[in-house]
DNA sequence: GTCTATTTGTTCGTATGTATT
DNA sequence: TAATACATACGAACAAATAGA
């Protein structure tokens, strides 16, 4: 697969820093993608929403929909109106 | 009316010059407001949306922002908080 | 069929930081 | 120093789609 965020430096359980040279947006998407190649969001299932990603990182909406934005750019999920979004199901991570 | 905007200078579809001396948000207040005499925009309908203003042109949202406050101030739209910018109805040019 | 809650979609409001001129 | 312009980030209001009671 063709990582564009840096799972290296972004684990499944890595915390948010608002200092940091990348922006919280991208960390959170690397934090994401890390936990959907990690298994803990399994494939065609749906990701926590974005209240709940609200909820446990403390971020606003608009930062959450950029992160999954870009999840969905690199075609790790698809985001459905009026239900969520789910972890692709043809992934070869 | 009492143009503000140079509209000799920015016609409907004059392009933004960011060498040139008048900044860019007063360029674009200009474009917009020649939108609006011409009739593109018509009265008592939205304007285009920031962000479909900011794919239009090239430009910051705060540049966006800067320009349709000039328009509001000068009495061609009206904003709506979540709805847009609408063109008022009672103009008079 | 209707109502309600949940969730994503869109839009404007505000503030801050950085870089450039 | 001040004005301009871009990017980031948080809030808020409203709309639309979905699902279930």
């Amino acid at each position: 697969m063709d990582w564009t965020v840096p799972n290296d430096r972004y684990g499944p359980d890595t915390e948010l820093d608002p200092e940091a040279a990348d922006p919280v947006w991208y960390q959170l998407a690397a934090i994401l993608t890390a936990r959907i190649v990690a298994g803990r969001y399994k494939r065609g299932r749906v990701i926590p929403s974005e209240n709940q990603v609200i909820g446990e990182f403390g971020v606003a909406r608009s930062t959450v929909r950029k992160a999954v934005k870009l999840l969905v750019e690199k075609g790790l999920v698809r985001t459905v109106h009026g239900r969520g979004s789910y972890v692709r199901e043809d992934l070869d991570v």
